[in-house]
DNA sequence: CTGAAAGCGCTTACAG
DNA sequence: CTGAAAGCGCTTACAG
């Protein structure tokens, strides 16, 4: 089965090769009786274009790359792929996976160069990538980069993310107004943006409740998530009897908390409320439904995606900086706590 | 920046292009002193072959298509796009992510007509692919076929898979092994080969062991995951008293099982032993860490990743039909029943 | 509205 | 061990 190209089917259309490429452009100018010849040769010879020459000659990959974190099969990262290659597709863009790994900088850089993609989404939830997106900005590749953990001011780079102080003050707040006053804490300790606005967001809720900070209710593990949040929520839990609610700094860290609370004998939500963040599909899916803020990855990655576009389309886009907002999700893990103190909730 | 080329190259090196694309491909005869030259000049060029015209001269791609289950975020489904990916660059393609939507068979075979992809790796777990199988064998588009729900005893196409008999007989065995004799069963229904199999591996470990099965002891539910394990084991540890183990089809279903047994108040695996199946990551992750029957998706990706290559390499490799083997994955779920009935245990 | 030419950046035979 | 030619299948200006 030989290959068939644009010259066979212009052949047998009784047209020159131009003309139907023309056709397959959807360039205007044809017209309609030719058009219909050419479209009918192709369905007949079942034409299919060759990429390769034309991305050779039109200096166009029609691929994007997505560099996402590692593990790839976390709820978050293999969601935000799944949205990635969904608007992607719909783009008529093929989409390009890229691991995090040694030499990770160069390898982009040069897929680039080599044209197997146009641009560049990368994703720096939890990673370090300051010298990846100095190098993708020195070399002009089209870019953007999604929760970034710093941002350098970059020209040709642009940043799509949430706010995460106010993310978890939708949480708080929604348990103070509930009648929640002791409300414990679970996160990872690290140094990444993600959890520290997180825990900064928690303190300020309880603080402009007028709700005293304290460390006790705190607990900042390092490790695997749910075993965080179980380790974590188990000890808060023992040693803190007052506390009514816990809330985990992500979903995956809740699921640990569900586990322990269970573990300790103890109901949700009669006994303890419980709200995570990110609204990760299994939080919807399990038993309870657990509270959440939600995060739009969805939104996020169709908008990366699409202003990736346009800035490969047009390279004198200017690059956006957008923050997204998110949004409380009320499911079934929190109620009122047992002895809720007289009218407490403010706004 | 002007794109550097081939002929750039040539002429820092002086020699001619042609020569340095030798260097560039490895090819053997090069004199020790040219390809030094080459090289220095590749260095200080900064030079990037460029791939879509290596594509179009060479006929390759050098890129793979994965279509995969829906939804991508599950943990079954990130773990082998993830698996995928790692080696497909570890050898030096790129891997290009589909998903399974309506017309992707069309879509999928347009890609390696037009010369995206060089091959195909289809996943068909928990999916009726007849028609894309089909096509991609007409197409003679190389393709290897992950669990396949049925073979069609084409030529041109591979499968990998795991016995899914006997991969239950594993766990059910290690269960009345320790002791167990009323086990109870949670799956999902469905026509699925996968989930039919399992359970006839469960029902065979019974009957074998001279244990008579019991209808009472499945639940078989439709739903989500979480749910489905939750209500199921709910449901079966209220009804039959006698039950000391229950296991869950897949891992997913274990998560709800767990769930479900500590909201009942019992202990895992005290009170009541669980077992798992695929050892997806959670697995390891959660407390108790879970006992469940590893299913080899990092040698399947591998597998099939090198197989595609290898018939992509050279259309004349006869194709494979291998089944992988499981194995058992001893956690902390389990433990004998209470009262252990006196030495059961067969072989 | 349509055609002939040149070129995208590489590789594959063919010579020498 | 190295070079000159032809071609992969398209598209981009340039003509008519």
């Amino acid at each position: 089965m030989a290959r068939i190209t644009l010259k066979d089917v212009a052949k047998r259309a009784g047209v020159s090769f131009k003309t139907v490429s023309r056709v397959i452009n959807h360039e205007p100018s044809v017209s309609p009786t030719t058009s219909e010849k050419v479209n009918k040769a192709i369905a007949e010879l079942n034409y299919v274009p060759n990429l390769a020459a034309r991305s050779l000659s039109r200096g166009r990959a029609m691929a994007i790359g997505l560099v996402a974190g590692w593990p790839v099969n976390s709820p978050y990262t293999s969601t935000l792929i799944e949205q990635t290659l969904a608007e992607s597709m719909r783009n008529g863009y093929n989409l390009a996976l890229f691991s995090r790994e040694e030499g990770i900088a160069k390898k982009i850089v040069n897929a680039y160069l080599g044209k197997q993609v146009d641009g560049i989404i990368l994703d720096t939830n939890a990673a370090d990538d300051i010298e990846l997106v100095n190098q993708l900005n020195t070399h002009n590749v089209p870019s953007v980069v999604i929760h970034p953990n710093c941002k350098n001011g970059l020209k040709h780079t642009s940043y799509i993310q949430i706010n995460n102080v106010i993310a978890t003050r939708q949480a708080i707040d929604y348990l103070i107004e509930l009648g929640h006053r002791a409300i414990g804490f679970v996160c990872y300790k690290s140094g990444l943006n993600q959890e520290d606005e997180r825990k900064r967001g928690y303190r300020l809720a309880l603080t402009e409740a007028g709700i005293p900070y304290r460390d006790e209710w705190v607990y900042q593990g390092g490790g695997l998530p749910y075993q965080v949040g179980f380790i974590g929520t188990t000890q808060l839990l023992s040693n803190q009897k007052e506390l009514t609610a816990v809330a985990a700094a992500t979903d995956e860290l809740a699921m640990g908390t569900l586990g322990a609370i269970r573990q300790l004998g103890l109901r949700i939500p009669e006994d303890i409320s419980v709200v995570g963040f990110d609204d990760i599909s299994y939080a919807s899916m399990i038993l309870p439904p657990l509270s959440t803020v939600h995060q739009p990855i969805d939104e996020i990655a169709s908008l990366a995606v699409k202003h990736l576009i346009d800035t490969i389309d047009n390279p004198n886009t200017a690059p956006i900086d957008i923050v997204l907002p998110t949004r409380l999700v009320v499911r079934d893990t929190c109620k009122p706590p047992r002895h809720a103190p007289a009218s407490l909730s403010a706004s």
